[in-house]
DNA sequence: GTTTTATATAGTATAATTACTATATTTCGT
DNA sequence: ACGAAATATAGTAATTATACTATATAAAAC
């Protein structure tokens, strides 16, 4: 037999990369889990974050662009927030990951040079 | 209070960043969903999946540098698969948030022109 | 030993990201 | 009306990613 015996559909992958390759970016990571406290303004993450504003500004359309996050407008100010439960999803499995690094009962090895045991 | 709270450290979002931006490629979702079902070789991706050779042995490179993947050689043969826990939890991750879509309990409402809404 | 097979690596042109600086736009307060 | 706030947008240089083509390497098969 020749053809993958994909769980995931094609399409769902095409939505999934463009997703997961936005939030690989450690700005907009922080950004993502700080709009998970509710909605913020830009000024807020600007300062709380401590990003510089065009920076935050060009994340969020970034961000908006690939139905991360809404915003809706109040006067000056753009109240932006997550836009669905996907990404809500993807930020707990993080935390569980990072639970279990904290606990010890995952070592994901990370930045270091020890990938060539098993090449003898 | 000026700080964030972050729940996830700045490390684990320095990797997290890494890590989702490297999987964030439609090819390299494919190919560690492939990896779910254990090691393959390059070739039985590069079929299997029909991908170019040269295009699968440098996702397989890219994805061997951030730690995503590891391989062991026999003979002219290189075994690949999934390097860490991290990994399959983001694509079980995924795979519920496909089954939710497909059961109708999401909509993720993606690559529309809804987002006006609120805006007022 | 010569030819295949399997895989990596080099080279490269194109496109996409990133981080900045500067500036425009809109609204609010006075 | 005028200045200040809040935010978006333009422009841009530097970096990184992507997709290809061609080629090198090493082990297997004959």
């Amino acid at each position: 037999m020749v053809g993958s015996q994909t769980k995931i559909s094609p399409e769902f992958i095409q939505n999934a990369a463009r997703v997961l390759k936005t939030l690989g970016h450690p700005d907009r990571i922080k950004i993502v889990e700080f709009l998970e406290n509710g909605e913020k303004t830009v000024g807020q993450i600007h300062r709380d974050l401590d990003m510089h504003q065009p920076i935050v500004s060009q994340h969020l359309k970034v961000m908006h662009d690939r139905d991360i996050v809404t915003f809706r407008q109040e006067g000056t100010r753009y109240f932006y927030s997550l836009a669905n439960n996907f990404i809500t999803k993807i930020l707990n499995c993080m935390s569980e990951v990072q639970a279990k690094l904290d606990s010890g009962e995952w070592d994901l090895e990370f930045s270091s040079t020890q990938n060539q045991k098993e090449i003898a």
